[in-house]
DNA sequence: CATGAATGAGTTTTCATTCAT
DNA sequence: TATGAATGAAAACTCATTCAT
């Protein structure tokens, strides 16, 4: 029952279908026929639409990528002050939808092949890049630049670590804790820098 | 020209080419074939010790958890205080052997694995659970209870994290830098804790 | 946006491209999807014109062999004498279209295909007696009958051989040179013909 | 029931049953399973020992090669002059086992491949040198030089094309009327050649 | 007339695993 | 103890072909 327009429709339907069985499985090691079965097509439908596996994982991680953008600049827009911005972007990145399991071991599988895939790595540095700058550039306006750098540092890697002690779901550090915990991290390291500096006043 | 008392060697040979070979294609699927080459061995025999390739990766990622644990019950033993046993839990996190880029390539693999292997998982957890109940019983006596908890599951992560980010290789930091950033989190968590309750006094 | 009339130039458009995508890869496993997309239109309408790939291959090396035909009686016509026709002959077995790279990967392909297809086969076959046949009867008036076989066979593989050779593109022997070749090969057994049997007068 | 030093043996078996098939079936399309199977082997084998289906076709052809290239020098060393020299060639080139129709349309469809396949090329280059060049020197000694190679360019096509229309099947042309045609050619050329300079006497 | 959508059947290739020696 | 030999099972990928529109 073939009717016309069912691209942009298949391939949605297929990079969720991806993301849904990577995240079942937590490997990229799926196979396209897991994949086309998920999405309701055949395995041939899904070579024909994204030429190979590996772009098919590709679509599927920048579709991961740019939800999590467009969440993103929502949420800054929705913020009044550096510090809301600070925690608005602590809140995004655990956002329900990016922090449900299934999703949590699609990121883990995605940061693993990383290592071999230079694709993958170069769309996993961009989006670090970008959390890392709009961190830096908020925090920049409560501390001094170099301060900020760190803090940005220090709560990057603590979401990403968060969420990856989420995958192991062993120590199940709920939703609420893990913002609690990161800005808890920030509102500490803003502390200390008041308390060492007194005297710099504001920053802009 | 078989030998006798060739196993104990034949198995460590094999689980370090296994780590070897997992690092670097930064994946667990690297072939039984691909191990047993580096071992020197032919891929029947690492069948022969191990059974199957999934008791040779179980092996593997015990092997690299009992160096962990003997590295960190020497760090302790050598630490005199409950903050220098916390800062010693933090150099072995990032001693020069487990922060190579292989094995945080290697870790990676494991944690990701671990979505899908309950054996991989429970392995993982003990090693997360050890590390945080270590991390507690040191801050305990730095501060209550509650926030030791609280400063152990946020270490931890900031560890992880760092690990991630370090898997990544675009925002290279080293491991001096990643101890400098973990140091300063507990400190600014406990001087906050201490700012915040002045009056509780010293703790066990 | 469909017209009226388009079938022939359909065919045409198909044929061609198949012709040109055979020769450019020197294989029949071209795909109909290569073939149409050459011609500018869908494999399905490649399906719709021809009902299958082997048909349309047959139509292909049918086209082949009548533009071969047509160049012959052309030339045959122009020519006024029997010698002028086996250079003729000749001359067309070598015309620049046939003769180019392209065309010649394409014929042997067609030939390699005979073996398992029994349409192409007879096609090729069909050819290969044409020319022999108009080669016999023009040699027939410069020498005994047998004699006449005998140098059409030879001429013909001759002529077929210095194809191959040009398939190969190794000893890039010239259009000119293989003409002159093969009327040196006609010349030679013409000569020795007559030395052999001088008595023996004019053929008819 | 596995043995010791199967290599070898397998090798040939898979090279001998790629022949075979590709005989029969006029193309190189044939699969890996079908010669996997006419060796009695798994296709996995096939690919074990080959790395490829390309690499086995290769080492199919050069086995071909390597025949005739044997066959070739034993001919030569058991002929006495120079004439008998390129009547050995030309006898070994439709020696019984290569004029076979199977091994006639494994060649035709080598020659085919070469088209797109380097390799393939390069080796089926490489065998027309070695024949060309084997017909020059014997030929220098019974005329000049480049009437040497005249003769010699068209007696390799002659063979080739003889070999042509024997995998057509069509004008059944035999081993012997071949190799006479062939002979006939030469001492056609050769004659031709005293008649037209009888003042120049012997070659060297 | 023409095509986008879709797939079944098949092909190469990979790999963990087994087993006789 | 150790391995060369061998394969079943599965995966990615291809392609001629069909069909509703």
């Amino acid at each position: 029952m073939p009717k016309l327009g069912m691209e942009p429709l298949r391939r949605k339907a297929l990079v969720d279908a991806a993301l849904s069985a990577i995240g079942d499985q937590g490997t990229l090691t799926v196979t396209m026929s897991d994949i086309a079965r998920r999405a309701g097509v055949s395995p041939a439908l899904a070579h024909h639409y994204f030429g190979s596996k590996d772009e098919l994982l590709i679509a599927t991680i920048r579709s991961l990528l740019a939800d999590l953008r467009r969440d993103t600049i929502h949420a800054l827009n929705a913020a009044a002050s550096p510090r809301a911005r600070v925690s608005a972007l602590i809140r995004v990145s655990f956002h329900a939808g990016q922090f449900a399991p299934e999703t949590v071991a699609a990121w883990l599988a995605f940061y693993s092949q990383a290592q071999s895939s230079e694709a993958m790595r170069h769309l996993l540095v961009l989006y670090a890049r970008r959390l890392h700058s709009n961190l830096v550039v908020n925090l920049a306006a409560l501390c001094p630049p170099d301060l900020a750098r760190g803090i940005a540092e220090g709560a990057a890697a603590l979401i990403d670590g968060l969420y990856l002690r989420r995958a192991l779901a062993a120590a199940p550090l709920s939703r609420e804790r893990s913002i609690a915990l990161t800005e808890a991290y920030v509102d500490a390291a803003l502390a200390r820098a008041r308390i060492e500096m007194p005297a710099e006043g504001r920053h802009a």
